[in-house]
DNA sequence: TGTACATCAGTGAACGCGCGTTCACTGATGTAC
DNA sequence: TGTACATCAGTGAACGCGCGTTCACTGATGTAC
């Protein structure tokens, strides 16, 4: 039974993950606080320590864990849908329904900047870009690839705001079932004025 | 004389506001200190205590002048726009260059959330939105104003969505210029597809 | 205008505390024979 | 399989310090006569 220790180590990880993950969905990531991080994954403060460097290296992890859990998200319900306007829509509707039901974790993802981010977790955030890329290439063929990725960067960045000024309350708050059907417009209005 | 005292506290308080301001342009919000405040505006530490109940309500003097100086921006250039399309262009340029010559106190403005923002202070965003929807009611004139309102929400997020992602270093990040086309390819997007 | 007293804005040393991180210790896991 | 020693993950009390805020004091401004 070789790797006993390494064992104990994956699961102490992985406990202290789930827990992070925990307190910044309940409380936000700025009131995430180490004490609660390793009471709540049942270990000594200390801990956190020996299978981190320190707390914005297992925020990077919480963050990943929210990539991947949009990810999934967004790819499971997208089987059956038909046609680049049709995916559009999904992505963006999909994004604004993972967004209000994580909001602590989604606002955590744009809230933690470190000058630290390791190159393996600014990768992870390319999936949302391709997903996006990919209709596009049938809307708009003669696109490049270069400039197509950045137009679905461009797109990205505008539903996001969409989205992030409703959440964050800036200005006044819409009400929930507005705020889906402008996400809607505003969608088929790109994608009806992309593909023309 | 009547109001010396009065003179002087007013006069501390725009030394303070000028000081912040200037930390915040320097270092980002994140980095401002109340000493380094009080120091640069030649005052005593407990000074600042004298003239706002905190920090944040200095903070929150900071973003609404930065507000007006955005707002003043928009106005002095928009003298010699003729027609919607073009005022939509514009405000989405004058919006960027603006974020990109304060980057700092830009970012203040969407960094700084307490709950205990005053209305006045929610009041000054409106300006922004009240810019857009004058030409969108030339672009879609069939809209009421509840919905112009909140359509000039929308392209506001849109708009500030795109440029906050390429700004804030998310994702790989774009050039000025190739920013500056596809926030130009965006709008135009927007104008020509609303228009119809 | 001048003098005596009252007020209160401004001072800055001291407070307080939240919280990330460390480190001397210990007990469980691994290794040698 | 069992014993003796070595290692090192995990412990948690203690550290340290950054920094917002307070408060007893003082000197400038205001008021009364």
């Amino acid at each position: 039974m070789a790797g006993r220790r390494e064992e104990k180590r994956e699961d102490l990880k992985a406990r202290l993950i789930e827990a992070a993950r925990n307190r910044v969905a309940l409380d936000g990531l700025a009131n995430l606080r180490a004490r609660d991080v390793t009471q709540e994954a049942g270990c000594a403060l200390g801990g956190l320590y020996t299978a981190f460097a320190d707390l914005d290296e297992l925020v990077i992890y919480v963050n990943s864990s929210t990539l991947q859990a949009l990810e999934q998200s967004l790819e499971q319900t997208a089987g059956d849908i038909h046609g680049p306007v049709e995916m559009m829509r999904h992505l963006a509707r999909g994004y604004l329904a993972f967004a209000v039901a994580n909001r602590n974790l989604w606002r955590a993802l744009f809230e933690h900047q470190r000058p630290t981010t390791p190159d393996w977790h600014l990768d992870e955030h390319l999936f949302l870009i391709g997903m996006i890329a990919a209709p596009l290439k049938d809307l708009q063929p003669d696109l490049g690839d270069d400039a197509r990725f950045i137009r679905a960067r461009t797109l990205f960045g505008a539903v996001h705001g969409i989205i992030s000024i409703s959440l964050e309350g800036r200005f006044v708050g819409l009400p929930l079932d507005v705020l889906e059907q402008e996400v809607d417009d505003f969608v088929m209005l790109i994608a009806k004025g992309a593909g023309k």
